[in-house]
RNA sequence: GUGGGUAUAGCUCAGUCGGUCAGAGCGUCUGAUUGUGGAUCAGAAGGUCGAGGGUUCAAGUCCGUCUACCCACCCCA
């Protein structure tokens, strides 16, 4: 055989997600689905490619730089593979006025592509998760998305969860409060939302460090990191003045009402003023879900981006959504041990072995019975010895393997062997399927 | 985009002062064992030491260039 002469690499910052991976992957994907159907969202796909007019100028300037452009030579459409879900939602949905009812509750899951560099957890092409309610301007849509959070982290095994929840306008008034404007504020948002990461001293010497004044920035992060009982009621008493503020608490104070209504635990979420989502299109209310314990970052943000929609439509549409950061969340739930204990590394239940030439058609006949009987069942290839072909099915994790050699054929059985404890049993043929069933649900 | 680090077998890595340094473990394959996997034992295959230059009598080892990967920042999921 000949050495082969291309170098088998994958382009920078891309992946391949080999069995193993894919079914852990898959796991998690279903029960996102799952929950998104229970709370009546419906699918949405949307191509890979864009025009290039639809996604440029909505991301800002440095964003745009991370899009791939996908020209062939001589094509004449400018085309370029898509940033986010949320920009194609707002095409959809201004494409398609007459066939999307409002309000419309769409999930996608589907790959995006950005050409940041690579770091660990960060790779060109990679899955984003999005919910998003278009088309409803009050606060239960917003608890609803909330909701869809709480369920969803808890079906995947998440407990220590809590989600931060904040308020654009809040901000933007705290902000006008402290004399703060227009491209100021987006440098505003940026120190603040390192809150984290360098603590109320590292942003209050941001902040000054960026030219606000110095008793504008005390009043800020007196607003801001204030913690009491009823965060709220602080808020609305400080900037009472104000009437954005006061219209902002008036909004987060109806969306815990509903939060309330549909049964979210008051331990699920807390009013966070420090938090600040990066993306400039949000309006309202803001959400993000950290990790508590361990503490390992964010992995879910969304809020409401009232006038995104706008920009193909012409009229604002009230819209409000989340992303699951799907990749951190597979990330987590390696780390933290969520996956059920039997996720195994296979799709297959059993594989049926081949014991000879005389044999095989017999064993062929066994694997269409297992599969009509619903048994996911692998027929062995190759003609090796029994014990390569048990060995091969162990290693690829396969639970079971039958064996069907000369001796069972003549009686009208077949044996199945378990392969965690070396179990096994010889089984009437019409009662294969069902032994199946059993021998699997004990022990493997 | 800015700064730092790393690159030796399929994987994880050792390799001292430049001079028997082409090595280990794991994995793979073969056999012990032609109707039974994991464990054990024996054996085998597998490397242009990331690439191409320079210094030197001599370079995996020293120097600069390129490439890739990792980390931090920026930004974000």
């Amino acid at each position: 055989m000949a050495k082969p002469k291309i170098e088998p690499r994958l382009p920078k910052g891309m992946r391949d997600f080999l069995p193993g991976e894919m079914i852990k992957r898959e796991y998690v994907f279903n029960i996102v689905r799952e929950v998104f159907h229970l709370y009546g969202f419906e699918p949405l796909q949307t191509p890979v490619l864009e025009l290039r007019d639809t996604l440029m100028g909505k991301y800002g300037e440095d964003a745009e730089k991370l899009i791939y452009q996908a020209q062939h030579p001589g094509g004449k459409e400018e085309v370029a593979l898509r940033y986010d879900l949320t920009v194609p939602l707002a095409r959809v949905v201004a494409q398609y006025p007459n066939e999307i009812a409002l309000p419309f509750r769409r999930y996608q899951l589907a790959p995006v592509w950005r050409a940041e560099r690579p770091q660990r957890g960060r790779y060109r092409e990679f899955y984003q998760c999005d919910a998003d309610i278009v088309g409803a301007s009050g606060m239960n849509a917003d608890a609803e998305i909330i909701s869809l959070i709480v369920t969803a982290l808890t079906r995947l095994g998440f407990t220590s969860f809590s989600i931060k929840i904040n308020s654009r306008r809040l901000l933007t008034a705290i902000g006008q409060f402290a004399g703060v404007e227009g491209a100021a504020l987006a440098e505003l948002y940026r120190s603040i939302d390192k809150f984290d990461k360098i603590g109320a001293d590292g942003v209050r010497e941001e902040l000054i460090k960026r030219g606000l004044p110095a008793e504008a920035v005390t009043r800020i992060m007196d607003l801001i990191t204030t913690h009491t009982d009823s965060p709220l009621d602080f808020l609305d008493d400080a900037l009472n003045a104000l009437p954005d503020a006061r219209a902002a608490i008036r909004q987060l104070r109806d969306l815990a009402g509903w939060l309330e209504a549909l049964g979210v635990p008051k331990t699920a979420y807390a009013f966070d003023f420090t938090m600040v989502r990066g993306l400039g299109y949000y309006t309202g209310p803001i959400f993000e879900t950290i990790i508590t314990e361990p503490n390992l970052g964010s992995i879910t943000g969304g809020g409401r981006y009232d006038d995104l929609v706008g920009l193909f439509k012409g009229e604002s549409v009230p819209t409000v959504g989340t992303s699951l950061g799907i990749e951190r969340i597979i990330d987590l739930m390696e780390a933290l041990n969520l996956y059920p204990p039997n996720i195994g590394g296979t799709v297959v239940q059993v594989m049926v072995t081949v014991f000879d030439d005389t044999t095989q058609v017999e064993s062929a006949r066994l694997t269409a019975e297992l599969r009509a009987a619903g048994i996911r069942t692998e027929l062995y290839m190759l003609d090796r010895p029994l014990g390569k072909q048990i060995g091969s099915a162990d290693k690829k994790g396969v639970p079971l393997v039958a064996i069907l050699g000369a001796d069972e054929i003549a009686a009208g059985v077949v044996k199945f062997k378990r392969l965690v404890d070396g179990h096994e049993e010889s089984i009437q043929r019409s009662q294969a399927a069902e032994a199946v069933r059993r021998l699997l649900g004990n022990g493997g």
